[in-house]
DNA sequence: TATTGTGAAGCCTTTCACAGCA
DNA sequence: TGCTGTGAAAGGCTTCACAATA
C-alpha cells in the first residue's frame, strides 16, 4: 500500500480519535492493542481500523497486535502533528481565556504564543488574576506583525459573532495557513486558507436529532 | 419523497450548517435563497443541498428557490431544535464558565438550566464576579436530584480529563438522554444514552492534516 | 426563464470473509 | 492459534443531467 497518499477525510477524523483511545490504553500501561479492542472503543469496525492503518504500511503483528507507542507515532506523522504548530488566539473573552490555557493543547504540539483582544489593557488584568500568573495580551492591530514575528501558522478565532470575519481577513492577510473558528457564524477565506468552523450548537443539534427519536 | 425517514448522518450535520448560513442570509434581510447561492455559502454541491432539503418533502418553488423563513422551521422540525431543551454543565472551570454564558445558546432553545461543580463554594463567588451577576453552583452530590428536578435531558461535561467519565456515569444514572463531552478524553455510556466527544485538538488535527500537505 | 426535484450513474466508504503470517 | 492485511461485495452518499413547473 502506497505510503501516505491520499487519505479519505473520513479516515483523518478517525485517526485523530485513536489517538485519544491510545494515550487512554497507554495510561493504564497497555504496551499492545489489537484492532478488535481499539474498534470497540472507538465505536467501529474492527476490519475499518486495520484499514485506516493500512493506508500507512504493513506494521502490525499477525495474532498480536500493533505496538500502541509505534501506532501513536505513524499516526502522528501521517496528521502531521509530530512537530510543534504555532498558534494565535484572538478574542480573549471567556472562551477566548478558556482556550489560552487549555491543558490538551500543553500535551499535544499545540503552542499558543500570541493572544490578542480589542481591549488588550482591559483584559489583561482579567485575565492574569485568574490564571495566577501574567499574560501578555495585545491589541489586534499588531496582529499581522507578531503573527509573522513569531511563526504563527494557525489562528483560532473566538470572538463575537459579528467581528468574527473581520478577524478571519486580518488573520488571512497575517498570512496563516489554517484557521479554527469557534465562532457561531461560519467564516470564509481564500482556498489557501484552511478552515476549520466548530459551532457548539451544531454539535448539540445532531444529539438532539438522535434523542428526538 | 416519505417525510422525516431516516437521514444520512452527513445529511443532519448539513443541515446544523445550513442553519447557520440561513441566519446570516436573513440578518440581510434575504427573504428567499437558491440551492445554489447556498450551497456556495456552504462549500457543497447544488444538488446535495436540493437532496438534503427532499428529506422534508417539496417545499421549494420553482424558478425561484427556499423562503428562509420557512426553511429554517423546517429544518429545526427535523433536528427537534423547536423546542426548548434543558441543560446540565458540568465542571464549572474556564472552559465551563464560558458555556455557562456562551451567547449563541440562548439564541437557540438550549436553556443551561444547573451548574455543577465539586467546588461550589469557591467557584460561585469568582463566577459570579467574572458574569457580573449572582450564578448559583450546586455542588455535583446533588447532581442526580437537581437533573430530574429540573428535567434536564443533557448534560454537557468540562471537567478535567480523570473525572471525565465519572461524570458521564453520574448524568447516565440521573438519567439524561444525551452528553456532550468537551473534555479531552472520550467517555462511554450504554446504548440509550446518546454520546458527542468533541475534541479541540481533533479539530486542530484535521486542519493540520490538510495544511501539512 | 430560472430553479427545483429526482432517477440513474459514479464514486467513495464500509464491511465481509478469508488468505497469510508471527 | 489469533490476529493482521486485503480483494471483493455491499452499501451509502454525492453528483450529474434533465424533466417538471412556478
Amino acid at each position: 500500500m502506497a505510503k501516505y497518499s491520499k487519505i479519505p477525510e473520513a479516515t483523518v477524523r478517525r485517526l485523530s480519535n485513536y489517538l485519544k483511545c491510545l494515550d487512554e490504553l497507554e495510561s493504564k500501561n497497555e504496551k499492545v492493542v489489537s484492532s478488535a479492542t481499539l474498534a470497540a472503543m472507538c465505536n467501529v469496525n474492527p476490519a475499518q481500523v486495520r484499514k485506516d492503518f493500512a493506508y500507512f504500511g504493513e506494521f502490525g503483528v499477525r495474532g498480536m497486535g500493533y505496538r500502541i507507542k509505534d501506532l501513536k507515532n505513524h499516526i502522528k506523522d501521517i496528521l502531521g502533528i509530530n512537530r510543534e504548530w504555532r498558534i494565535a488566539v484572538v478574542g480573549i473573552g471567556n472562551l477566548g481565556s478558556a482556550i489560552l490555557v487549555y491543558k490538551d493543547f500543553l500535551k499535544q504540539n499545540y503552542k499558543i504564543v500570541a493572544a490578542f483582544d480589542i481591549d488588550p489593557v482591559g483584559v489583561t488584568g482579567r485575565i492574569s488574576e485568574r490564571l495566577g500568573k501574567p499574560v501578555e495580551i495585545l491589541h489586534v492591530d499588531s496582529l499581522k506583525e507578531v503573527v509573522k514575528q513569531r511563526n504563527i501558522e494557525i489562528g483560532i478565532i473566538t470572538v463575537p459573532p459579528q467581528e468574527a470575519q473581520k478577524v478571519a481577513d486580518l488573520l488571512v492577510e497575517a498570512e496563516v495557513k489554517g484557521i479554527l473558528n469557534l465562532s457561531p457564524v461560519p467564516v470564509r477565506a481564500p482556498e489557501h486558507v484552511k478552515i476549520r468552523n466548530l459551532f457548539f450548537t451544531s454539535a448539540l443539534d445532531s444529539l438532539v436529532y438522535y434523542l428526538s427519536k
